[in-house]
DNA sequence: GAGCGCATGAGAACCATTGTCAACTCACCG
DNA sequence: CGGTGAGTTGACAATGGTTCTCATGCGCTC
């Protein structure tokens, strides 16, 4: 099993290249624009593969859509503003070692965890105290 | 607007009489089956209309459900086994600090905050040694 | 009580994702 | 190097949660 097809190398190599969180449906997108023509069903299974082995994170964003990125990038947070949707990313050591020892008292192990802020930026809460 | 309708009454309640996180098509079952006949279409808006106004809490499953909670219910968090799927509820007073600082630091205010721990359970790593 | 609008709900539409299945292709064997 | 078989692919259909549509209903205000 887990043959190393062109699709397969294809799909992998999207994530070489491109930093953060993607959806299956861009990464799909993305290679029928450059010329490499993929499957629809053969990108989520390659995706799912790829996560399986370890490969790839994958998160569900709010309207549902799965993204998955590299693993091996730096892992951080993000705080998100509900109002303007602006994004900061946040590094959390301090979560990091929390999760994993809070995993390893319920004997859980090979931990991966996915930490999302929202709140309300100062921006945003001064326009609506002007109003 | 924020009419008050039998049906906006009847979904708020269902999250009163109950623990935890639900999703709209089970609060949509449940009221069919007390008798209370509420439309999919209505039990949708109420609930994201109780979620706009911070009467509710919104999280996504893995398989893309969006699951909704009282936000007053004591806060806590899920560390879920990859495999099997046994859900762990866990609090966290150290996330919560830590969140509410980071937040602070960036200018956020009116936080809330989403954490989930994916990892294998002790039975699992048994069972995939095993084989 | 009358009238204005927002609310409702049955069903259709939507869309990401998953299933299906015949054709294909890679890896290995001889 | 050609054959062989099992894993892969991809066009298309199906699924399922969520959202949209629009005619009808009901809460509110006057």
């Amino acid at each position: 099993m887990a043959r190393t097809t062109r699709q397969r190398a294809a799909v992998a190599a999207v994530f070489d290249t491109l930093e953060g969180f993607h959806s299956a449906q861009e990464v799909h997108a993305r290679l029928r624009t450059s010329g490499d023509g993929v499957g629809l069903s053969t990108v989520y299974r390659a995706v799912q593969a790829l996560a399986d082995d370890g490969e790839l994170d994958s998160i569900r964003t709010d309207s549902g859509e799965a993204l998955y990125r590299r693993c091996s990038t730096q892992h951080h947070h993000h705080l998100v503003c509900r109002t303007c949707g602006r994004t900061v990313e946040v590094a959390g050591p301090t979560v990091e070692a929390w999760a994993d020892r809070i995993a390893g008292e319920h004997g859980f192990a090979d931990i991966s965890h996915t930490l999302e802020i929202v709140g309300t930026c100062a921006d945003c809460r001064a326009a609506a105290a002007a109003s």
